[in-house]
DNA sequence: GCGAAATATGTCATATTGGACATAGGCCAC
DNA sequence: GTGGCCTATGTCCAATATGACATATTTCGC
């Protein structure tokens, strides 16, 4: 299929590669999935390093320690804001954040 | 205040630093804005690379155009979770968000 | 082992975010 | 200027994430 006929049947909002879409979706769900686990592991590592309690940052996010403890979990119920909200609260800088990501790259190629 | 007492009464719960607590929340805030804003704008320079419209997007997606105007703008209510996903949707690398994690840092600083 | 502190897991009501839809505004070719 | 396409904005109510609380379970010094 040429370029552009693909590029103006995909401005009209359909997916037209090779492969099925659920099959891309799926793939997705998983790319995200890695990213949220990355991250929460990064929450993780930098709390202690902190010598943070989950309580303790419990109470700075003004959350409490059972949404910490699931958010370190990659809970299906915590959403990646608070996440990243608890990586900025413990002081991550964007550098680490962005290794986070990294990590979740290099995971999937695993 | 000694390094260990201080990590002693974080660990309890209690922000022991120099600066009043909402000020550091506000600080926090703001860095979290800039995030999502930075990213937002990740999905739409994508978007506008890969030729898509907002529709094609949202289809792809599972939502609808009204949702990715908003995400676009970084309006209010939409997630950080939804910006991910469409960034993952659009076909972004994880070096891809990186970037525009670190544009955020760097936004900030000016 | 015991006990205390930290963490994990489950549930609930309330608040926030979701897609859908309607509609308004902007832009461009004709 | 009008018709078509794209984007912006606002409002529904259904779905999901939230803090809170209660209660396991793990961890670790003693």
């Amino acid at each position: 299929m040429k370029r552009i006929k693909k590029q103006r049947l995909e401005r009209a909002g359909w997916v037209v590669g090779d492969s099925a879409q659920f099959l891309q979706l799926s793939e997705e769900e998983n790319r995200f999935i890695e990213l949220k686990l990355a991250l929460a592991t990064g929450v993780r590592e930098l709390r202690e390093r902190r010598g943070l309690t989950q309580a303790a940052l419990a109470h700075r996010l003004g959350s409490s320690q059972s949404r910490v403890a699931k958010m370190e979990a990659a809970d299906r119920s915590v959403s990646l804001d608070l996440i990243m909200r608890s990586l900025l609260t413990i002081g991550a800088t964007a550098t680490d954040i962005a290794r986070c990501i990294k990590r979740a790259e290099t995971a999937r190629a695993a």
